[in-house]
DNA sequence: TAAAATCTGTTGAATTTTCAACAAAATGGA
DNA sequence: TCCATTTTGTTGAAAATTCAACAGATTTTA
């Protein structure tokens, strides 16, 4: 467990919570390690509402398919990241996704029931974590903001440039790699690929932006 | 305020709180009430992400504008809920949405540093209150999950199906109203208000749902 | 390395949505 | 109650999206 230290560290869950006390907290925790294949389901739809998972390395996509088949992308969780933490919290009893490994993963599994009942051995951390946690799914909402603000817009085009805007500012700067590929962003943005594939060209062809495969420039 | 007793019991935030310590940390929280007239701004966008509200009396929307002054409604909040609680705690400085009154309206409004910031009278139930935020907002991102839902879907058609079937299933009933008028509706949806009525006329015609203004009853 | 599989950009046709305009119905205020 | 305003349903034209199909490029794997 003590190799997952760095990463750990970097997780929102564990915030001001010191090495050894993190260490302690997870095996009071019952906190588990798991490694996944590329594309595997971590977590499917309509699996009980148990574990919250942490991703140590890879990443994961969060996925919702309908009843027609269409794919949508929710988002996008890089390591030391939290998913699946907001359906136990909110006492859904099975999950409403999909969280498949986009890359080999491994990926911390705890028990929610955990976390939420307060035990006796280690409260002083408890309620810090409750903090976070509470912080984190405060995140998640705003993320689901912007994906909604994106989706929100009407045309192919507008969809596009919203989400670019979002991950420049995200990444600071007018340079950037996006975590899709060009269907994934797609069933991100909600719409047609080969209608996005158009929108790209053409925004390279007006010389608003630059584009080579997942990497884009704003111009 | 001992007259909101009513109302604030049902209120998520204070689940599990007695009457008497209600009110105390309501004190201690330095709690307001103010009214505003029906579609007064509530929150405007830019504001300082610093209070939550709590729906008194009345309702409440929550309105995203964009550039091209296209209105999307995010959601719609009913009495004895909470609103704009994920901005501070996640930390934004400012608000993203705006917060309209959709009727008269009295509204609790607590500075969300006083929650967030643990004070020396009333820790006992400062962790209760954490602990009822954090599920208030985990409940919160499944609501936009639903709206996600809804809103990925492409066509007008799909998108009002899915819509009232959340709802119906919301009120355990085939039979409902919603909380909003055409116009309303279609900005919730993100589609156009005429399609959206050509829609509802077609569903009717096919004998697959009744409507009459905001009621629906799905055969 | 070569073959197989996947990913990406392009095209044209079909479908759908949006937009603008209008009239009927419903609502609100004087 | 009556008038003004708002809401709703309908229509046709314009614009955009989706869909299917394909070829070139890239990546994977045997």
């Amino acid at each position: 467990m003590k190799k997952y230290s760095r990463i750990l560290k970097k997780c929102p869950l564990f915030d001001g919570i010191e090495e050894d006390d993190l260490f302690r907290m997870l095996n009071c925790l019952g906190a588990t390690v798991k490694s996944f294949d590329k594309k595997y389901a971590i977590f499917a739809e309509g699996d009980p509402a148990k574990y919250i998972g942490i991703v140590l390395s890879g990443s994961v996509q969060i996925i919702q398919n309908d009843y027609y088949g269409n794919r949508s992308i929710l988002s996008s969780i890089e390591s030391a990241q939290v998913f699946a933490e907001a359906f136990a919290c909110a006492g859904l009893s099975t999950i409403p996704v999909t969280v498949i490994a986009n890359e080999p993963c491994e990926i911390m599994l705890i028990d929610c029931n955990h976390i939420l009942q307060v035990c006796s051995n280690n409260c002083k951390f408890h309620n810090k974590l409750i903090f976070n946690l509470m912080k984190d799914i405060a995140v998640k909402t705003i993320i689901f903001h912007q994906k909604i603000d994106v989706i929100s817009k009407r045309s192919t085009r507008e969809k596009l440039v919203t989400y670019l805007f979002q991950q420049s500012k995200k990444a600071q700067s007018d340079s950037f790699d996006i975590p899709f590929n060009r269907q994934e962003l797609a069933d991100y943005l909600e719409v047609d690929r080969s209608g996005l594939s158009v929108e790209i060209s053409k925004l390279k062809k007006e010389g608003i932006i630059n584009n080579q495969k997942r990497h884009f420039v704003l111009l």
